[in-house]
DNA sequence: GTAAACAAGACCAAAATAGTCTTGTTTATG
DNA sequence: CATAAACAAGACTATTTTGGTCTTGTTTAC
């Protein structure tokens, strides 16, 4: 199913109510309520994305996060490889003895490193104003209240 | 890192292994020998990769699998969607309360299914044989000895 | 009828993931 | 300068997912 881990859900979560709150100091405690998360969970989210870069973070009293770029200059794919590492499918074969001994070395690895790369754009070309904003994508998004499909989650 | 499982690699290697041998019935241990597994776990893979119909089975003795369609047909998406189901990321968020409440229901669906889209083209438009054979990609691939980078598995 | 092979599902083990808790550091405020 | 609010970081536990094995059944060639 190629899906993402729930903590990149959250981290999804969590900058769509910063981008929701331009210009304010957040407090991990008042994301995690509009998230509807624990304090705990949204801090080890935030962990991660300062570690990233997407967003920054004041301490002491009166700290908070805020987007450190705006949504519109970070992808999909900063995100996962905020929470999840580099993104790779990374399914080089070793152990076959025949069909890998005709060539040598892993001798897949040039495909795989192409398809990769072509996931990797796919997900580098949606911006989080994107996902937040689909109208820039589907203009008449919002007034098609027909939606049926019910893409699961978890 | 949106790793493939591990089934899904060894439903590469048994692919694989019936690629390298066209037109000859392999029995499960055979396959198994061959792509250094357990029979069991080369019979679970089977199962899967059958109902996919990707490959055809005969039972009884003298029975074994074959292809079921020329590896140029099967894509690495098939591949994919025959062991881990539908490809989908599907990271409809709905707790939110806030950044959902301005807009109804679910109105992420519309970018992940665009961007769902684009991975499943990216990975539908590698066949098998271009996997097998990565000069159809990389001509001079086999003419290039440095493979210094490892691409990691498991 | 027997053995070789596929079929299918139950079941257990192992690994990855999610979530919690504790402790520490920074800083505004009174 | 003490206190409280907030971030920081990592240890630890529990849950879920995944992988692997085992058992039992069915088909078919000889």
């Amino acid at each position: 199913m190629l899906r993402l881990n729930r903590m990149t859900d959250y981290a999804i979560l969590v900058l769509g109510v910063l981008h929701g709150r331009p210009g304010q100091l957040l407090s991990s405690a008042q994301i995690a309520q509009h998230a509807q998360l624990t304090q705990a969970t949204v801090a080890k989210t935030i962990k991660a994305l300062v570690a990233a870069g997407l967003i920054t973070t004041i301490r002491g009293t009166k700290g908070g996060c805020a987007l450190a770029i705006p949504a519109s200059k970070i992808s999909i794919a900063d995100v996962i490889e905020a929470i999840e590492g580099p993104i790779a499918l990374t399914a080089c074969v070793e152990g076959a003895d025949e069909p890998c001994s005709v060539q040598q070395g892993c001798f897949m690895s040039g495909s795989w490193n192409q398809i990769n790369g072509a996931i990797r754009s796919a997900l580098d070309g949606v911006s989080l104003s994107d996902l937040f904003n689909p109208t820039n994508l589907f203009p008449a998004a919002l007034e098609m209240p027909k939606h049926t499909e019910t893409p699961s989650q978890t």
